[in-house]
DNA sequence: CAACTTATTGATAATGATTATCAATATCAA
DNA sequence: TTGATATTGATAATCATTATCAATAAGTTG
């Protein structure tokens, strides 16, 4: 099944919180990984169940929000009401292009854009830590 | 009171559309109009409450999708679960910066990352329509 | 292993922002 | 003034996410 690496981070930072382990969070992690998209947490369910049938949702919010913590996934807020979820372990930072025909999306880096948004923060004052950018528009096939 | 130009503005999309004028619609557009923030729907029910007290949130709810289909505003969600509105007659475009620790908002542009934006989209085929960025970090105040 | 402490789980209730519904009322054209 | 229809305010519904809680599993100690 693999994964070590990141059962290892996960492991981790159970034994650093006193926390304990559990194959539902193991199945969790597995169903996780195993995709390569953008997840909601209905669409992890439904996959995980397959495995484990008996696994409830609040389980899954939980084991996300958890993998956040110890810097396996990350949060992405598109702005249509759901939280997805997208790898972050052993993927660079990137950005998003959603199209707003057929809602696929894309990912997207501009290394000089990311250097004028620490210039901009400077030059405001600002330590700046993150960001969030979303472009939208229409992809190839659609426009 | 002034903002003919905005007043006339909804009074052309009500035209348009066989729509009504309102006394609510009027006084929920000059109350967003005098505040110069980043307005959430019950903010603005509290001010126009002053001086139209019967009227219903659903109104300002209603009133505000009606001003953003019309120019007057612009939607903005930040993440925190809330949708906040301002002007957009008359302003240019701006992105936004948020202190992580004191929650302040402030705009800022940078004409050279908006030109990115378009190189980034036109190079992997795309049509780019508008973006969202935010800037998260420490303000001058709180770093 | 057995006893015990504490974290985890799944079901379900609660939350909270936004939408939908609907009867009463206001607008406006004729 | 009348009639058609848009608007309003109260309130119910929606829907993703959180909180609650009793039952259970994990892990520690002896
Ligand atoms: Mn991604
Ligand atoms: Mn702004
Ligand atoms: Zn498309
Ligand atoms: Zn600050």
């Amino acid at each position: 099944m693999a994964f070590e690496k990141e059962h290892k981070i996960l492991d981790g930072y159970l034994r650093d919180k006193g926390l304990k382990q559990s194959a539902q969070r193991r199945d969790i992690l597995n169903a996780f990984l195993k995709t390569e998209g953008h997840m909601t947490v209905e669409d992890l369910h439904k996959i995980v169940k397959r495995k484990n049938p008996s696994i409830g949702i609040a389980t899954i919010y939980r084991a996300l929000k958890m993998f956040c913590e110890c810097g396996l996934c990350r949060e992405l807020r598109l702005g249509d009401g759901m939280i997805r979820y997208e790898h972050k372990y052993g993927h660079a930072h990137h950005d998003h292009f959603t199209c707003l025909k057929c809602n696929k999306l894309i990912e997207a880096t501009d290394p000089e854009i990311e250097r004028l948004q620490e210039k901009l923060a400077r030059k405001m004052g600002f330590k700046l830590q993150g960001h969030l950018l979303i472009l939208y528009g229409l992809c190839r096939e659609c426009k």
